[in-house]
DNA sequence: GTATTTTTCGAAATGGGTTTCGTAAAAAGC
DNA sequence: GCTTTTTACGAAACCCATTTCGAAAAATAC
């Protein structure tokens, strides 16, 4: 059991005063040249690092907020932390971004990280492998701290918190609609987003749109689970079968390989294909035919979500109410679909 | 000058122990309801927030280091930033990103709160204007202080501390030699990256292949200080006086502008024009055709960055000479280019 | 009514540094 | 040799919340 080198030790084994340790330390004029040089000589040696927490503790407090993500090579999430960023930073906070990389492991040990350092206030975006345990208990400490936690994107009903989200259903029953409307019957749709809440909204979005056009819902045409490796050979085989002439993608990377997928089997599009995906990142505007796709606004939506959180922080209510806001989304409309003809 | 409200504070308006306050606002069973009941609503109404730091310094000590980079919304920052979180992760650091967003006064702002907090080492790769001006005095403190400062990527000469980089001039030189080799012989150099150090080694390594092969240099067809909202334009008289059969783009949004442009005014890429850019993000794989570029190897770079630093931080010898470790670059040949023909 | 238990609270120690101020010893001044 | 100034260091306060332990007060037991 090694307990960490302090300024006492270093005072004791020279039997000297901790402020002379200190001092000697800090290169002050008031210690003499052999004196710092044995104490510093010693420090070096058995490795002395000051607790931060104690030099900290003397100066103006600095507050940090956690923030978690999936994945940062997402632009979304990139986008969302550049939100947030200018947000905390703004306000006078420091931002500890952190990363799941889509694992709930991960996520609970950067849980318990957050939980022993000082943070003021949490933001999440869940793990899609949370999503799907569906399991949100270790972020509970943080409430019953008083430490508020706010989610964005990714939320999950099961936690009693503020949320910042888009309204995936209606977003995405207008994309499934703006296809119906320019001729699509068979629509189907590709996701690697798996069991998070956000599929299901997004689906749901999907069904009620085709019952209101009177369209059979098709269960086959629904790849809501795909596996990043498998994606591309299901969608290859869906395109060959040649039975849909639409396809909605529930996250850019589904769109994105829709569409080199049809590409490759020289489908045309938008003739004989449409393709509208969620998260309009930096692909969709970059590949041919470039992708119509649906806009989250991940840097308004990373600023609403530090600014609901820090409001928390700082008003000490905790009998406001928990709010969802909902961000609306934009579908921006580009050479993967038919332009409807306006009335 | 309002200081910050303590249990001090609160205890004094009670008339009762702060032992008391603490407990009543941990809940503690030992203190009556209504006393409780008193302080909580008074240190609500007071927004009475706890000093983190002087609850942490009970709990085991947690390290944090600093991480800035100029602009989370590029693919290759997400990468490093990516690879620093697992390394810092895994060897039980917290990572606090900071985003410079180019700017020298941002940087110099970070610089100041990470100062005031408690970081145990710094990752920094600098902003195009830090590049510019030249300055770099608002690290000094830091290295005075004996926290460890790691420069990665977008490094300066003139900070004498650990770096990691790729050999900007020699990947340069290669990329150059293969256009060359390709049969181009009127190469131009279109950049963003201003007055950034990286720039000019790179130009430098174009140079020098240029004058190994024997080819007059052309200050006409180097662009190495383009602004981003004249890039497009710039681009397009480059192209348009059609005297240049290659472009080499410092930096891939350089390079993806060209080759957009060159497709927009019909020129045939690589027949009439070939293009080599640095940075293989995501977009050169996906734009038509497929952009050839040098490979940095952003979550590499990251991991080696993060281990140099925590090595700093974990062994106490100031005296170890300063390293700078140089990334091995490597360039993935696409459909931008002409494909030479083994020997 | 006395003995025992429970409730409620306070004093003080703790964590690990920094900083102020006081003092003894050494150096300098005359 | 005596006074004044420096030099070198120590004691203690300070930053702020948590927690242990002891004690007084109140409630319950018999």
């Amino acid at each position: 059991m090694k307990r960490k080198l302090s300024l006492d030790d270093i005072a004791k084994h020279f039997k000297v005063s901790k402020s002379t340790v200190s001092k000697a330390l800090n290169d002050s004029h008031e210690i003499s040249a052999k004196t710092k040089a044995k104490i510093i000589a010693y420090a070096r040696e058995h490795k002395y690092r000051p607790n931060l927490n104690a030099i900290n503790l003397r100066k103006e407090p600095s507050q940090s907020v956690g923030v978690i993500i999936p994945n940062i090579l997402n632009y979304f999430f990139a986008q969302v932390i550049s939100g947030v960023e200018k947000v905390l930073n703004d306000r006078g906070y420091n931002m500890i971004a952190c990363i799941s990389n889509e694992s709930y492991k991960k996520e609970v040990a950067i849980t318990e990280m957050l939980r022993k350092g000082a943070i003021s206030g949490l933001l999440v975006s869940l793990a899609e492998e949370t999503g799907k345990l569906d399991n949100t208990d270790h972020f509970e400490p943080f409430l019953n701290k008083g430490i508020p936690v706010v989610m964005f994107d990714r939320v999950s009903s099961k936690l009693d918190c503020d949320k910042v989200t888009i309204d995936d259903t209606k977003a995405a029953y207008n994309a499934t609609e703006h296809l119906i409307k320019s001729g699509c019957k068979r629509i189907a749709v590709v996701s690697l987003l798996g069991d998070l809440e956000i599929s299901k909204l997004r689906i749901n979005g999907y069904h009620q749109c085709l019952k209101d056009h009177n369209i059979d819902l098709d269960q086959s045409l629904i790849f809501e689970k795909l596996e990043k490796s498998f994606m591309e050979v299901e969608i290859r085989k869906l395109l060959s079968a040649g039975k849909v002439d639409a396809i909605l993608g529930l996250e850019e990377e589904a769109g994105v390989t829709s569409l080199l997928t049809a590409n490759s089997l020289g489908i045309k599009i938008p003739e004989e294909l449409s393709i509208i995906c969620f998260t309009n990142g930096i692909l969709p505007k970059y590949v041919v035919p470039s992708l119509t796709s649906i806009s989250q606004h991940g840097y308004h939506m990373g600023q609403r979500a530090a600014q609901q959180l820090v409001n928390r922080i700082e008003q000490s209510d905790p009998e406001k109410p928990f709010e969802t806001e909902v961000i609306k989304t934009t579908m921006i409309e580009r050479d993967s679909t038919i332009p409807l003809i306006k009335a």
